[in-house]
DNA sequence: AGGTTAACCTAATGCTATTAGGTAAGACAA
DNA sequence: TTGTCTTACCTAATAGCATTAGGTTAACCT
């Protein structure tokens, strides 16, 4: 099937390559995990030998830094466009949640990654791919000080603490999903934590 | 120092080298990472051969999933301790996370092992340490229970979702700590998170 | 005294990430 | 056409590390 000496790629094709490795590592580490994966399990998934995946990339961890990259980028692309023309931060936070699960639920091999192997790795936070996680979140501090400016959330509202309540409980229902081998819906509860976060950050009684 | 055909342990001393290695584990893999701490480096730390260090563990992920056992139970052993007493769900949940986050603060090696390197490891979930975090957890569902009952908090509470919150709030606040050095106080902004997590539990208005 | 065991050692073994040093094929210029 | 360059890939080391085999020494037991 493979030629001896193989035909050789040259321009377009070699893209390719790279993404056949990072599809290759992403289906691995989430099945296996980063340790137990070799860089030759990788290499012959994606029909190469181990040396010309360093042609691609400085070793391992950079190809596990590498994975979510495209990911992440469409997701935020794709939040500015599900936010726009909603009005009022409630309905915003809202919509905020549910296409934040919506989203893990539909990739749930990038999840992994990101969840379990990169959310509490220093070199994570050092990359590109981070800046635009922070950016996702900042939209959050965004809906919370719009919020408290026209008087639908509390005056005393601080956006960074209501935002570390909200990501903290999006990670912890994600992280649980994905340990349980995301054997129930991720959107179980979820009505009633948005019940509960919203009554937080609403108007003192 | 080391005598060239060591004098060995015997009984009573042999358990203090289990220790020493635990101590040593602890500190290497804090400060370096898992994956960069060796075996060696270990063994070394320790006085011992690589492997010597093989008859108290069975690996190095065993090994590394040995070390907060004793803090563990510490813990667990301590809360039914710090919340003896007190009256009010209010005022046990506000202990609670005080009480959590001294707990870590005093002891950030610890904590570094739990939630960085533990909490994201399926493996883990199937030790009899995380028996015990379970228990340190249960404790907050039966205090929102408790809270439901006796009308102090709100009669739709749903235990496990705010739960959730509570523990998503912590493990944020202390993983962006850890992954920031230690570099500001953890306590800094919880008085206002208790503010809106009370809120979000307290009676509707 | 002789045997047993606990605690530790040195020296393999074997796996895995990474690198050295190529080769074939197409592109391109003279 | 022929020679050089570059791309994309290869085989075969190299080196680091977890783990194991097979001791040795000294204390304890009977």
């Amino acid at each position: 099937m493979k030629p001896p000496n193989g035909i050789k790629n040259s321009g377009a094709k070699a893209k390719n390559t790279r993404e056949r490795l990072v599809d290759s590592a992403r289906r691995l580490f989430a099945e296996n995990g980063y340790q137990k994966t070799t860089v030759m399990d990788i290499a012959r998934d994606a029909q190469l030998s181990e040396a010309a995946l360093y042609e691609y990339f400085k070793g391992k961890e950079d190809l596990l830094l590498a994975i979510p990259d495209l990911w992440v980028s469409e997701l935020l692309a794709d939040m500015e466009d599900q936010l726009f023309g909603i009005e009022g931060a409630f309905n915003k936070l809202r919509k905020y949640l549910w296409w934040t699960l919506r989203r893990i639920e539909e990739s749930p091999l990038d999840a992994k990654i990101v969840y379990l192997f990169l959310k509490t790795n220093a070199a994570f936070m050092e990359t590109d791919v981070y800046l635009n996680v922070k950016s996702l979140y900042s939209k959050l501090i965004e809906i919370f000080e719009q919020g408290r400016a026209n008087g639908e959330m509390d005056p005393h509202l601080d956006p960074y603490v209501a935002r570390s309540i909200v990501i903290g409980a999006i990670d912890y229902l994600v992280i649980r999903w994905l340990l349980k081998d995301r054997a129930y819906s991720l959107f179980e509860r979820l009505d009633e934590a948005y019940r509960l976060l919203a009554k937080a950050f609403g108007p003192p009684p």
